[in-house]
DNA sequence: TTTAAATAGGATAATAATATCTTAATATCT
DNA sequence: AGATATTAAGATATTATTATCCTATTTAAA
């Protein structure tokens, strides 16, 4: 399970790619409503990811945050191990301090074909696949 | 991903359910040493899981924990829910206040199908399978 | 050039998770 | 009966996570 602060950034980062793909600049304000997170947190860790290159932001009036066509290729992985680290996909089930072949925990085999699972599907998503005109409003990213 | 409390429970309750087959009732400070996880946190988890019937304690000299052959069926996936809840294998992947077929977040599908293979794996699991003589041995529950 | 609106950055606050302490109750051995 | 070793329970402490505050810096519009 993912810690509550990469899925803000998740959700953020769906949102920033679906309005940038439409050439809009998108402040926190915005995001923060969008997504249902807290203004000053996705703030925050978006000011993070922004260091690491995920996306662009810009200070002062009208600035805000931006995901370029190329950033939109970034997958959810990546979001995820940036913020969360490789636990979530590489950790041991049971949390023995590393997860070996050769030392296993007795779910070793089985919970490393789930993980593995687990870490295909979130690699092989990228921001561009939410930017699509026709998906876009078939999705949520925040509930009532 | 588990919280560190349920990890130290499953340990545990491995650690438990392999002495209760051998016969052996065991105590905290056994089952912390060889689980590595402190001593009086792990006799807090236990409490919790004895009082809703995972196992069984006895108080007072040479009391401790145990697990019945009956109890020893639990799978994986009762101990992590009763600990952590059904988040994990009922959740949204992107942190949407529940997950929904028919209002579903980007990524659903995909992590639909992740989330109930790793539930599965966890179900199918339970404590009688670490206690068979030959598996015991081959199987780490700390690392050095 | 002044004003307004935005992110950046560092400090702080609030909350939740993890861990320990202390005393009570219980059981066994001597 | 008394000593000792154990879990039970509730209170407390510590640490990590989540959230906010405050000030600085930047940008663009008026
Ligand atoms: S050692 Fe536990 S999952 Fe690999
Ligand atoms: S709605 Fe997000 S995983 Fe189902």
């Amino acid at each position: 399970m993912l810690s509550k602060t990469c899925e803000y950034a998740l959700r953020a980062m769906i949102y920033v790619a679906q309005q940038s793909r439409k050439g809009k600049v998108v402040n926190i304000k915005e995001i923060s409503e969008n997504i249902d997170s807290p203004e000053l947190f996705i703030g925050k860790i978006l000011q993070g990811l922004s260091k690491q290159g995920f996306l662009k932001s810009s200070k002062g009036r009208y600035g805000g945050f931006f995901i370029s066509e190329k950033d939109a290729e970034t997958s959810l992985a990546d979001i995820i191990i940036a913020i969360d680290g490789d636990k979530m996909f590489k950790g041991c089930g049971v949390g023995l301090a590393y997860c070996s072949d050769i030392n296993p925990c007795p779910i070793h085999n089985e919970y490393k074909t789930a993980r593995s699972l687990m870490y295909n599907i979130y690699k092989k998503t990228t921001l561009i696949q939410f930017t699509e005109k026709k998906q876009e409003t078939k999705f949520f990213l925040k509930r009532e």
